[in-house]
DNA sequence: GCATAAGTGGACAGTCAACTCCACTTATGG
DNA sequence: CCATAAGTGGAGTTGACTGTCCACTTATGC
């Protein structure tokens, strides 16, 4: 579905957004928090930095912090940024001239994708975090505490 | 969405399915009809046979044909047998212990995953010929005959 | 203003999908 | 039974994505 910088970036954004405010977060710090290696995520961190995502401080004390509001962050920004956003087929793969939209074959496919693009459009980091649910977005806070004996289950 | 050979061989399994019953239609055949380099499409048919969705002929007159009725091949057997279904996310890409269910973000892309999993696994190929429009599957017969002069346009 | 924390840029290596080739096998038909 | 049509198997190439490294720049704070 999606390729795993984007998995790595929406982590990313996800955690940033649990931040306070004007709050930053070390590449480090949210490493262990994505549980993504900290070379890879750096330079995820700089995709989305360029594609206005998230901001940068260098220095001491420095990091990164969301550079819009969570509500204003769309997933499909994200995915975007990544080139992984689903792949709408915009015309007939084939080639062949004559007709103006798509057959039943791509069209069954382009449905699919119209749909998850619809949906990542239009949902935003702050929906995931307001989602009701148990389980919270990267297991949040209870995280540090369990995180002795890393296993295989089912989580989120 | 999905990957090329698994596009390729849907068009081929189209193809297919619209010839008469016990009609085999060679290699080059197809590829003339999907627009599928050959070398490639040989691959793609050979791992279509291997996974039992077509039926292989060798020697002179022979070709590929369906291994069973168009109405029992799904796109979703197809897509398989080119690990290109859209993969559902089964446990925490994260990893960690104590969640039995995916978090907010991560059930969120799933949802996305299973809805069209669950259409590909009930449409099959004979759907596809069967749907209202006037954008006939690879453009079928009046293909040839405006084939001359292939231009990038829309179709289907 | 120097030591140190932290992001930046770009080069580099491994893996896998996309795609090509070719030597081999099987079957038909004259 | 030989020439030829057609599928089979597997090796090889390229390029994108994953992931790592390091030298460099920027900012803080003592």
């Amino acid at each position: 579905m999606l390729n795993q910088s984007a998995e790595y970036g929406l982590r990313a954004a996800v955690h940033l957004a649990t931040l306070p405010d004007d709050e930053h977060a070390s590449a480090s710090d949210i490493s262990e928090r994505t549980k993504v290696p900290i070379p890879y995520l750096q330079k995820v961190l700089r995709t989305l930095t360029r594609a206005g995502v998230l901001k940068a401080r260098r220095g001491m004390g420095g990091g990164f912090s969301l550079a819009k509001a969570s509500n204003e962050i769309t997933v499909l920004e994200i995915l975007d940024a990544f080139d992984s956003s689903p792949q709408r087929i915009e015309k007939c793969p084939l080639g062949i001239s004559g007709h103006t939209r798509l057959c039943p074959l791509h069209s069954l496919i382009d449905e699919q994708v119209a749909n998850a693009v619809q949906i990542f459009a239009t949902t935003t980091i702050r929906d995931i975090l307001d989602t009701q649910s148990d389980i919270k977005p990267l297991c949040e806070s209870q995280a540090r505490v369990t995180l002795g004996l890393p296993t295989d289950k089912q989580t989120g």
